[in-house]
DNA sequence: TCATTAAATTGTT
DNA sequence: AACAATTTAATGA
């Protein structure tokens, strides 16, 4: 509720990490930019809920969010996380219908909103933004799919191990760090585990060297261990 | 800036 | 789900 109501023009910093800026014309970037609007999101804030129509065509700069849908009985299911560079809800923007997700801070985070009308304008006057968006639209269906593999995996070191791999998607998700802010809890909400579970995977891919656990963080040491090693789950 | 306290997060059972 | 231990954030002198 908060977030739309401390907008604010976005930072040059800010617009550095806005990544289908780079692929505008100098006067469609010039238009672009007039139309983009930031804002603080507390942990908790919602950015966008179900059944809302959409306004923005929204964007991570910084921090960490969550893509989730309220299941039938009343507790909710994470289906992605969102970390900086991530753009996201073109689908609907497209065809100008009711979001079908929450979207929602996991921690204090900037958050970037191009308005409907110019992500059209976009569309119809700029190729870099079409092969910006169509290239967006193919990687985010590669990665859902391989979201149905990983949950289809037995070992939950494995499937920690390959949704963390997703968050460090480099395309979709061009600005993360080595470092990823997130709780072992939200981690849980994300891969569809305990936390307890998830805690002892995240200890098995340390023992692995593929990470580095940090007090409500971890740092990536192997990013092509975790997406494609194998992670024995057995104690020592 | 430092010390104290409250809150958040982790590791374990 | 509950617990203690640890780390961070907040507060105020």
């Amino acid at each position: 509720m908060s977030l739309h109501q401390r907008r604010r023009q976005p930072r040059a910093e800010e617009l550095s990490g806005i990544p289908w800026l780079a692929v505008l014309q100098p006067a469609e970037r010039e238009r672009a930019v007039s139309a983009l609007l930031v804002g603080d999101a507390q942990a908790g804030d919602y950015v966008c809920r179900t059944g809302k129509s959409p306004t923005y065509w929204f964007g991570v700069v910084e921090g960490l969010l969550k893509m989730n849908i309220d299941s039938m009985d009343g507790a909710s299911m994470t289906l992605v996380g969102l970390p900086p560079g991530g753009w996201f809800g073109e689908g609907t923007v497209v065809k100008r219908e009711p979001y079908r997700y929450n979207v929602q801070a996991i921690r204090k985070s900037v958050v970037a909103g191009l308005h409907i009308d110019m992500f059209h304008w976009l569309l119809d006057h700029s190729i870099g933004f079409n092969r910006f968006v169509m290239s967006q639209l193919n990687e985010r269906l590669g990665q859902f799919i391989s979201a149905r593999e990983i949950d289809r995996l037995s070992n939950p070191d494995l499937r920690v191990a390959r949704s963390l791999a997703a968050l460090f998607h480099p395309l979709l998700y061009p600005n993360v760090g080595e470092v990823l802010r997130i709780t072992q809890q939200e981690l849980a909400y994300l891969v569809g585990l305990s936390r307890q579970r998830v805690n002892e995977a995240l200890s098995v891919l340390q023992r692995e060297r593929a990470i580095l656990v940090e007090y409500g963080g971890l740092r990536v040491l192997d990013l092509d261990a975790l997406r494609h090693g194998a992670f024995s789950s057995k104690r020592l």
